[in-house]
DNA sequence: TATAATATTAAGTAATCACTTACTTACTCT
DNA sequence: AGAGTAAGTAAGTGATTACTTAATATTATA
């Protein structure tokens, strides 16, 4: 045999279906049969893994929160440069990639988040409030430049924020990805314009 | 007795009580038997009313679609006025007010699409879809009169309503509401602030 | 090869699920 | 008052839930 056999772990098959599962359905709307099913393994080792199905839960909400690079950015860059357009559109696509290589990912955040769960919030700051922070911080300086209008850096950076995910949440989560087709670099190009135009002195 | 007793009907103490547990949970983490406890009516009555559990989610989603009106919009002034401070600021003010005369709703919305009900189509087309039309109608007319510069009309609304939802999505669902308090007032304002010079011409 | 440790399994558990049944109470109309 | 209908209930139904147990298969080490 001259393919090396890379043998799965049982403990990541069941991650790997429990993530697809929960993130089709929810918690509540997931059963541990199903996910053992998924995963082609007894629904008994689930609970060697992972004393519950929460635990399970909690598991992947964690490894979703530490996996992601997430804090790919040129750092310096937002504390140094001047090229707005660079800034925003980085985060744009950034944003749509992490969905498009992911599509879980933006479900399981959304429906950790109306299902209450504990650690949605530091999931929520992880990814949401840092790029949040990012971005108004990179506002606030250019506001101090005098480059942007004298506006509240907060609300700004969640203004591009929301147009950004709100518009990958329709898509992904509202039947509309199969509907229309615009090509992201469109989708990101207009918002950044609207935005940097409507943010920018003169 | 002086007091007039207003009884309300069994059908609708079932209503209101499911509507609450399926806006806070969704409709998997709601039991029946907790419906008819927060109602205070027996379980068997809500099997009399509705055919089954999934009926009863239905006709909730339904009623939401029939009887916000959502249309209250001056839609006269959507075709003629040039006001496009009003325009932009009204749909937001209603947004706003939307959700807070019914927290319920927006967790319904985003629990049913999640969860993939299937009338969640046509509740985010009654009010997602509608206000964008609306909206891109306006912006359309907008840019052939050479107010606003020419992007895709249908993005720069999606562009608009992205920021007013996400920022209402992040408050109610992730645990922002506590944390910070901006009035709605400055919120709509700068929202349609950036969003208005960004997109008119000059 | 023998043994200890681990991985996996079939077959359970009690609790809970959506939903039903058989029955009683309350109300309406003549 | 009495018949007919609607509203309400207690006690169930079988199926499914998350989770356990005790026995077996597999692997690692000696």
């Amino acid at each position: 045999m001259s393919s090396e056999q890379i043998k799965i772990s049982t403990r990541d098959k069941i991650l790997e279906s429990a993530i697809r599962l929960f993130a089709e359905k929810g918690f509540s709307g997931t059963t541990t049969r199903e996910i053992a099913e998924k995963a082609g393994v007894n629904e008994a080792l689930i609970f060697r893994y992972f004393s519950t199905k929460r635990d399970l839960y909690s598991a992947i909400i964690e490894r979703k929160i530490s996996e992601e690079p997430g804090f790919e950015y040129p750092l310096e860059a937002f504390k140094e440069t001047r090229d707005d357009w660079l800034i925003f559109k980085s985060i744009a696509i950034r944003m749509f990639d992490c969905v498009e290589k992911d599509p879980c990912f933006i479900r399981l955040l959304y429906f950790s988040a109306l299902e209450g769960h504990e650690l949605s919030d530091m999931f929520f700051d992880t990814y949401v409030q840092y790029q949040r922070m990012l971005l108004s911080d990179y506002i606030e300086r250019r506001i101090s430049e005098g480059a942007f209008k004298n506006v509240n850096p907060v609300l700004a950076a969640r203004a591009f924020i929301g147009m950004v995910i709100n518009y990958i949440l329709v898509q992904e989560i509202f039947g509309e990805k199969k509907r229309r087709k615009i090509k992201r670099e469109e989708v990101a190009d207009t918002f950044v314009k609207i935005f940097l135009e409507g943010i920018k002195n003169n």
